[in-house]
DNA sequence: TAGACGTGGGG
DNA sequence: TCCCCAAGTCT
């Protein structure tokens, strides 16, 4: 494997010219705007984020704020960003940080692995991103910057396993952990993407075990690809879609043109409910979640 | 642990 | 057009 130093100085000094002007990443972000930021990046475009992210930090600058809402308001002003329960999940954060940390996103990853919707992953961004904490922080990009660079493979395999998060520690400096981390994910969605890597363009080609062994193509089975047209996941966005531009409850006919296909509707709708994502009146009307 | 869970843009 | 995939988490 190579030198640590040698990574850490290329893809630092490569982060320093080219990291994006995000906000969460400027001076004056809090850590609640770190944490509003990592949870709606889950699995979602930074493009579709920033303009949802400016207007959750207008309207909710602390946590206290959010707290302060019905989780229906924080559904509603998820937008179209996918993935709801994220919403509602932050929402609980919310009310977590301001009943049991006094109003303070905690810095401890094991305290902020036990609230809702942080992972592994999200619980190291926080720590490290927000607090300088030193983590190994293992997302998508992290994980394939690794899988090509040391150990010469296209893709991570589909779990994180134990090796690499033995890798990534090992990789990790005792000093400007954050910052090399950032740097890492950002050399990942820049340069070391999925689809169409930028070999030219990247500051460790030279020492990249893949690209070394001639870029050999994912050998395992193929990639689990995700279905949608059709799925109780395209009827749940309809019927929540609904819900979301309504500014009060709706009459189940409101819901019912939306899919044509009825049992599969009613086990979206139950699903909804279940999830918290929607409330069933007595009247049969519907609404987002009051609580 | 594999599968559920939204949405939209780029190749 | 269709397919891939984008800072994951939960069960």
């Amino acid at each position: 494997m190579v030198e640590p130093h040698l990574l850490h100085n290329a893809v630092l000094s490569w982060y320093e010219d080219n990291a994006r002007d995000l906000p969460w990443r400027a001076a004056g972000a809090t850590p609640w705007g770190v944490l509003v930021s990592e949870i709606m990046l889950q699995q979602t475009p930074v493009v579709r984020v920033l303009p949802v992210w400016h207007e959750w930090m207008e309207r909710w600058p602390a946590p206290k704020d959010l707290a302060a809402e019905q989780p229906g308001e924080a559904v509603r002003h998820w937008g179209r960003l996918g993935y709801p329960r994220r919403a509602l999940r932050l929402h609980a954060c919310a009310r977590a940080i301001t009943d049991e940390h006094g109003g303070e996103v905690p810095s401890d990853h094991a305290t902020l692995l036990a609230l809702p919707g942080i992972g592994e992953y999200t619980a190291a961004a926080v720590a490290s991103f927000a607090y300088g904490g030193r983590h190994a922080v293992l997302d998508t990009n992290v994980r394939r910057v690794f899988a090509r660079a040391v150990r010469a493979e296209e893709y991570p395999p589909t779990a994180t396993s134990a090796a690499e998060r033995r890798l990534a520690e090992a990789l990790l400096p005792e000093l400007g952990a954050a910052r090399w981390g950032v740097a890492v994910m950002e050399l990942g969605a820049l340069v070391c993407t999925a689809r169409a890597p930028r070999c030219a363009d990247c500051p460790i080609a030279d020492v990249c075990a893949w690209r070394l062994a001639g870029k050999p193509p994912h050998a395992g089975p193929a990639r689990r690809g995700q279905t949608y047209a059709g799925t109780d996941r395209q009827c749940r966005g309809r019927l929540l879609a609904v819900l979301r531009a309504a500014h009060g409850p709706v009459p189940k006919a409101a819901l019912d043109v939306v899919w044509d296909d009825a049992v599969q509707r009613e086990r979206a709708l139950d699903g909804l409910i279940a999830d918290g994502l929607a409330e069933a009146l007595d009247d049969d009307t519907y609404r987002l979640p009051h609580a």
